[in-house]
DNA sequence: GGGCTTCAGTAGCAAAAGCTACACAGTGCG
DNA sequence: CGCACTGTGTAGCTTTTGCTACTGAAGCCC
């Protein structure tokens, strides 16, 4: 099958015992997304575990207020552990997932991945560290949040998120949805980089021009 | 031994085989820690998993600028996830611990832990189980951060924080720390929930008066 | 009771963030 | 070219939060 030879490029799934690879198979179901469907609700309930086997998926929260923010992001050959933790303990889905960029998911039914942990020891270890990764990003992400200002968290997030080129291909709307804040906010933060020579800005994206100056902002003295 | 017969009053390590029993008497260790002794440091290594036994531990990070949040509390029967998380993935404790109030902590070794996680299918969903918990606490909170303001994340945390009798034994100061805030802050809000009603005030505690007006705050609408 | 420490209540000011509003630049299209 | 649409740069104002500072009240020890 398609989808199962997809999913066997990443390591766990491939040196699974020849009755999991079956039972893996039977199950198994591919998924299409655009670029900026929805691939999960909040409040939905989780039917299995995502595998993200192209393009990128971005977790997000949106509060009553309107704003978003961006908790992190699924890349190929990672699995959407939020699905997983639901999978485990009956719960509803507590966050939206947006797909990036056009992105295909591969679906293993709750049952059947249920099955695979019990026997699987390539599963469980999955599991425990995709969930470990998680704890630690939103660890992170958490005292970000609380620790700094959104001057730091722009400039922190720039640095994170930028090509290899140092390009931020990103509108200051979209980037101020990922802060949890808003435009005018992040263009007076932006004005005042450019005023320091930090990057320069403009239309759709953002250039790194001073690499030490914005983390000498996100951790001082930490050179 | 006394600390494993403490230990098996909780249910996953009742059920374990006579020989993993064997191996849990083997490396187990006990450690008292007093009303604010810190029980683990952040960036110490982690040397096992942690089970509460009596009392409460506290788990919070620490910001360069000196105001620190509470993550979330471990009651006993639970065990420190963070330090479970870093045990699997080999990395340094990320947040700070510190007993609430005098408390007794089971420490089990990794390599005792690993065998265990190995063989045991209780433990096995005993890991999992905690650290999909801690997702979603920490996900929860996160939500709370970045969707409301102070106002709300007092109200709440009077709402889920008090005893059963209504009655928060808390200074101001500890609260403005738990919220990542200042005590100036809380002390002005409150100040407002006396006006409306909802709460009173007295030295090192607060009392719920309305426990409706608090809940339509945190959320409106519902009720 | 007197003196000390801790906690609570307030005030005033500065910084940060959010909201509304508008002008202008860039892109694409007929 | 003119037009529409989207993204950016500003401005002004309000609310929220943070910081400094002082006063008074509650509890504790001698």
């Amino acid at each position: 099958m398609q989808a199962l030879a997809e999913l066997q490029r990443f390591t766990p799934f491939k040196a699974l015992a020849g009755d999991s690879q079956t039972l893996l198979a039977q199950g198994l179901v591919t998924k299409q997304c655009g670029s900026a469907d929805m691939a999960l609700h909040k409040g939905q309930p989780v039917s299995g575990a995502y595998v993200v086997l192209a393009g990128r998926l971005r977790v997000f929260s949106l509060s009553p207020n309107g704003t978003e923010a961006t908790l992190y992001f699924i890349d190929p050959g990672e699995t959407c552990v939020l699905a997983l933790n639901c999978l485990f303990n009956d719960l509803l889905y507590p966050a939206w997932v947006q797909a990036e960029t056009p992105s295909t998911i591969a679906l293993i039914p709750g049952a059947v991945y249920r099955r695979l942990f019990e026997r699987e020891p390539a599963i469980q270890n999955l599991t425990v560290h995709t969930l470990s990764t998680l704890v630690f990003r939103l660890m992170s992400e958490l005292e970000l949040v609380h620790s700094s200002h959104h001057k730091q968290r722009l400039a922190n997030f720039i640095l994170m998120q930028s090509a290899s080129d140092g390009v931020l291909h990103m509108t200051q709307q979209q980037l101020a949805q990922h802060l949890g804040t808003t435009r005018e906010v992040v263009a007076r933060l932006l004005q005042e980089f450019v005023a320091r020579g930090w990057v320069s800005t403009r239309r759709g994206a953002i250039a790194i021009k001073d690499l030490f100056g914005l983390r000498e902002l996100v951790s001082p003295g930490a050179s």
